[in-house]
DNA sequence: TATTTGAACAATTTAGTAATAAGGTCAATT
DNA sequence: AATTGACCTTATTACTAAATTGTTCAAATA
């Protein structure tokens, strides 16, 4: 592994270029001149261009990921952990939203790219609702069958909520409208 | 209004040109072809491109959404008509996916409308679904403070599945997933 | 030795242009 | 009322040459 610095420096040029001109319009003159070296500069640390979206995209959802699970490990009852992941989740997906903004227009060239960082970010999200709906269940305060499953379709459910904030742009995400939700997802909608 | 029947046949071609070909690839030329006729019979009909497609689509969503009624209302009980509609919009999603995956090659020029469509669909199921939420809690048998927000959530949250299920193409819902889906938006996951 | 570069190359993208095909209009025909 | 041919304007295609981009490698720097 070379100098870890020039590797920061490169990441960090890159992210900041394609976050403000989107991936096919940054050249990697681009973000060598950005770093103030030659183009060879960058091939000296990453393998070609592909690998540099790569690892940007890679280390803002490694971040991610890690502030929810501080976000989570905040709280202790079963149910604030859920409550907690779902708020923090929609401040820091703002937060890095326009970063993806920038690939609606090359969405054919670099579709197959978000689409496997996509993957592996559910991956790592399903995993986290799983361990919280199973601790809660070794709690004896939820009653579920199958965490996985059940934490899969909570974590699709979420991304359709996403889909919905980031598209009709309106800030549509009410702690009211939030609340809703949760309570059926906790209670169920049937009379007891 | 002109002649009915060669409105219909009009977008009786259109629609089997566009799910072939896509929206673009598919010429007034091509549609008037089909219909055994010349370029300008068709503007007779219609003012214009666009205006056949909306129509198009408009049926399908119409007819689907007519279905979609219908399986709802072969049930009495509110918890069997929300059933119901999620295991009939599976099929029937399958059924016209074909048509909307030849939009995906011309996905920036076509977006406007597929958005446009969307939303008049959405606006339709969370009417249907708030309809039904609404009788099962006059009737006892749900608890839900505001039944049009709880909808909107639940056609959100099956958006989301209708999404993964359509990108990772594996059969993935199963019984057993949907079963377990309803029985959260029934019961919820909290222990009694 | 680790870092950085200039020169060179193949592949892609861009710019420019002419030919073609597309969407759309209208008066005339059936 | 239904249908068409001739016409117009705009958008798309096909083709070419020039410029840019991603990538490699041996050489220079430090």
């Amino acid at each position: 592994m070379k100098n870890n610095d020039s590797r920061e420096e490169i990441l960090k040029q890159a992210g900041l270029l394609i976050s403000q001109y989107g991936y096919s319009k940054t050249t990697i003159i681009d973000i060598a001149r950005a770093c103030g070296k030659t183009k060879t500069f960058i091939y000296h640390y990453f393998p070609n261009k592909e690998s540099i979206l790569n690892e940007v995209i890679d280390r803002q959802i490694d971040a991610l990921i890690l502030k929810l699970i501080d976000a989570v490990n905040q709280k202790q009852d079963p149910m604030d952990k859920i409550r907690i992941y779902v708020l923090t989740r929609i401040t820091l997906i703002k937060q890095i939203a326009s970063f993806y903004i920038s690939f609606r227009e090359d969405y054919i060239t670099s579709h197959s790219i978000v689409e496997k960082v996509r993957y592996k970010y559910d991956i790592k999200e399903i995993e986290i609702i799983t361990s919280i709906l199973k601790d809660g269940k070794k709690a004896g305060v939820f009653n579920i069958d199958e965490p996985a499953v059940v934490a899969q379709a909570f974590v699709v459910a979420l991304k359709g909520f996403e889909y919905i904030w980031a598209t009709s742009n309106s800030d549509d995400f009410s702690d009211n409208k939030i609340d809703n939700m949760l309570n059926v997802f906790f209670y169920g909608i049937v009379k007891k």
